[in-house]
DNA sequence: CCGTTCATGTAAGGCGTTACATGATTCC
DNA sequence: GGAATCATGTAACGCCTTACATGAACGG
């Protein structure tokens, strides 16, 4: 899976412009994939020359010119050959967890400020996701396959969340041994 | 983090070959980094030109001759500063969630088949973090901040267990309509 | 005998990030 | 007045994947 045939996928759906495009990959997308503009557009021209896509030149006033591509049948083709390839293993990159890795050699301090900001960035993501969730909802065709990313980034970021605060306890504990709950420093 | 980076914090702990590297790869890092032969030999390599680490070359019978990597003082300032630098955001890129996103455009079948996939792809996952947690408990050191990795491993893998479990359900549900509890085909 | 482990590397190509470049409009 | 939104692109560079190349020893 490659930005590619993420771009193809939303094309079947309606035409985009690149701009519309990357606003999906924040939001909707952002649990499981990204793609900045130096990805997307360069990707859009190579895949007008390659025939996939066909682009459209808007003229707006008071707004910049705007590109609409469009998916093409070689495209839709495109698209089918990625949908029955094997899927593809998950990848994680996080170095926030490398870090905990390499606690040992990091104070002890910062640890402590790596997994506080772990959970206010989660903390963040949860609302979000939540709030998708609601959104999603909120217009009832039943269940969709589409709903399992937001089930799934709503529960492993609960789930991230109980194991980071336990973790910050532990941490404060190990750190501070005369430190008992009432205690006020 | 790149790849430079993990091979620096591993050598910090003690001498390793490329090959025993990626070993650990596949196994404490799995969840959460990764790295191919192809991106450790060459990084060596560069790390080596640089001065951050130094290189020995180890004749053995019966075993192909190996080459065991020290980290040096330079090294040691790299890492330093790596450690120091602003954490970087966690990277998810999941080709199966994208397809669970554009499942209207795939036969139902292959989306249940996907699921079943999954499940047990993350089952495995699950098993071997268990068991890394039993060996890791094995040896009490009381609590490290390397625990987390394995913690939210777990938990997560958990979470997405029950999310998967469920889905498959409410879509085997909607696919056979007329099949309830009890009946067998 | 066959698969796995041990062990290292190269080469080509694809993919992606970051920074740079521009600029009007609209909301606070 | 300043930040965000709308809107598109390039260029350089770095990183990583995949396939290729080699080959002995050992366990089942």
């Amino acid at each position: 899976m490659n930005t590619q045939h993420v771009i193809l996928g939303l094309l079947k759906k309606r035409s985009f412009t690149g701009y519309e495009m990357k606003n999906l990959f924040e939001t909707v997308f952002s649990f499981f994939f990204d793609a900045s503009f130096g990805t997307i557009y360069p990707a859009l021209s190579k895949m007008e020359q390659l025939g996939y896509i066909t682009k459209e030149s808007i003229v707006q006033d008071k707004r910049p010119n705007k590109n609409v591509y469009t998916i093409t049948p070689a495209g839709i083709k495109q698209f089918a050959e990625y949908m029955n390839s094997p899927v593809e293993k998950e990848t994680v990159r996080s170095d926030f967890l490398m870090r905990m890795f390499f606690g040992e050699f990091a104070q002890e301090e910062a640890s402590i400020n790596w997994i506080k900001e772990a959970i206010a960035s989660d903390s963040e993501d949860l609302e979000k996701l939540e709030a998708m969730k609601r959104s999603a909802l909120a217009i009832p065709i039943g269940f969709s396959t589409k709903l399992i990313g937001l089930e799934i980034g709503i529960e492993t970021t609960r789930a991230r969340l109980k194991v980071l605060q336990e973790s910050l306890l532990k941490l404060i504990d190990l750190t501070n041994p005369n430190m008992r709950q009432g205690d006020q420093q």
